[in-house]
Order: C-alpha cells, then structure tokens, then sequence
DNA sequence: CCGTATCCAAAACGATACTG
DNA sequence: CAGTATCGTTTTGGATACGG
C-alpha cells in the first residue's frame, strides 16, 4: 500500500474510516467491547448523554455494516440484545487502541489547548 | 483502568476520542504522516473534496491541540509549512490502524451493507 | 499563495410525545 | 422495555467573493 487513502471516488477505505470518524459508534463499540451483550437501555446508561433517537440511529447503521448483532427475545416486556460480530469485535481492538492513546495524552492535549487559547487572548485587541 | 470511557462530564478521554471522530483530521493526519511537512494546497489536492474552509478549521483545531505546528516563510507569494508535532507524529500511529483496518476490512462492510440493504428491500411493502 | 468573511444548504442532534 | 415520529435547534459544510 504506496497510498493510504488515496483521493477520493475510488476509495473504499474512506467509507469504512467515516464510519469510525463518528464519537457514537467509538463509546458504542468501545462499551460493547468491555460489558459483552447489552440491553438497549443498558447501553443508554452507560454511554449517558445519548438520546433514544440517536442511539437507535447508531445501532442501524452498526447493525447494517455487520458490526453489531440485534437479537430480539420476544417476552413481555420484550427484551433485546446487542452485542459484536465477529467483525465488530475486530473492529474494537482498533477502538482499544484510540481508547488507550486517548487515555494516555488527554492531558497534553488539554495542555496545548490551555496555552493556544492563553496566547490568543494575549493578542492586542483594542477594549472596543 | 477498569472502564474505558466513564460516562461523561469528569471524563478527559472523551474531550480527545472526540477531536479523532472527524474524518478530515483522519485524513489530514494521515496525509503529513505519509508525506512529511505540506503546503495549504498541497494538503488540499493530496486529500481531495475539502473546501479551504474546511481545511482551514480543521488545521486550526489540530493546531490548538498541539498535533501540528504551522511554520510561515515570509517570502512572495508567502509559504506556509504544515507538519505534525511530537505529538501529532504519535497521534498518527494511532491513523495509520485505522487506516490498515480500513484497507482490510472494507469490503466486507461493504458486503454487509449491501446484504442489509437487499433485506430490507424484500420486505413485504404494499405497491401502495 | 494563503487565507478570511459571508451567506446558505444540509446534516446531526435534542426534546417531546406516542406505540406495541 | 424498546422503540418510532415529529419538530426545532445547533453544527457542519459548501460556494463565493474578497484581501494581505
């Protein structure tokens, strides 16, 4: 591979990063990955600040791009599961890895934010 | 660290998993790390359907983080230098697994998604 | 060449109400 | 419990024009 993403068209690596190039999908996945198969509002919780609509929404396109499993228990009240494919757990290692990185330089990059909005600041702006 | 991402508010990780849910910053990173240092249009032929809008944004953000480092050469017409940080070098690493990941699993994805699409499309839908 | 400024369209998201 | 439907807001992005 000369070209890691090559511009565009052609390209089907650039379909499968903008799947990953989303903030859902990576807690969904990275959740997934840690508890194995959730409930629907088991997952709710525990990513917490995510609506039912946009949950929902995340779980279908994971479910349709094979990543993640819908199993429906037909008991009242219905229960449903959701847990990764094979494919989905691949995928969460690569998830594991900017989880980690993440982890571990949060506090530069905090750090490099502080000092780029101090400096900004410092600029010679008129009061008025 | 027993949790990956604890549910929000108290949680750096979150503030730096969402700075790479973006696929112009993928790309972008991506782009110095195979390249080295790059010009403004040079970044914006080599990654292809983004507006200099866009690519200001999101050099400027990259910038704030501490992950890439703008040198100006004040000659005529002016040239401006984009490079990746220490920071942003070690950030890229992280890129080029998602990138490798993206190369070997898109058509499977790919495949899900047709299979997805072409059940949903068999549903029993009324002419009208 | 390397941007900024402005306006506008499209997509993502949140809140709320309702259903099997 | 596990959703769907609708509406309004916010965010993001594209197109274009202009400036150092």
């Amino acid at each position: 591979m000369d070209t890691m993403f090559p511009p565009p068209g052609n390209c089907n690596s650039r379909t499968v990063i903008d799947v990953l190039a989303n903030k859902w999908v990576i807690y969904l996945l990275a959740a997934l990955r840690e508890r194995g198969p959730m409930r629907f509002n088991e997952l709710a919780r525990r990513i917490g600040n995510i609506t039912q609509k946009v949950l929902t929404q995340t779980l279908r396109t994971l479910e349709r791009d094979g990543l993640v499993s819908r199993t429906v228990y037909p008991t009242t009240p219905p229960r449903v599961d959701y847990a990764l494919t094979d494919l989905g757990r691949n995928l969460s290692e690569v998830v594991l890895v900017i989880g980690e990185w993440s982890h571990d330089h949060a506090d530069e990059i905090l750090t490099a934010r502080d000092r780029y909005d101090t400096k900004a600041q410092a600029a010679p702006v008129p009061v008025n």
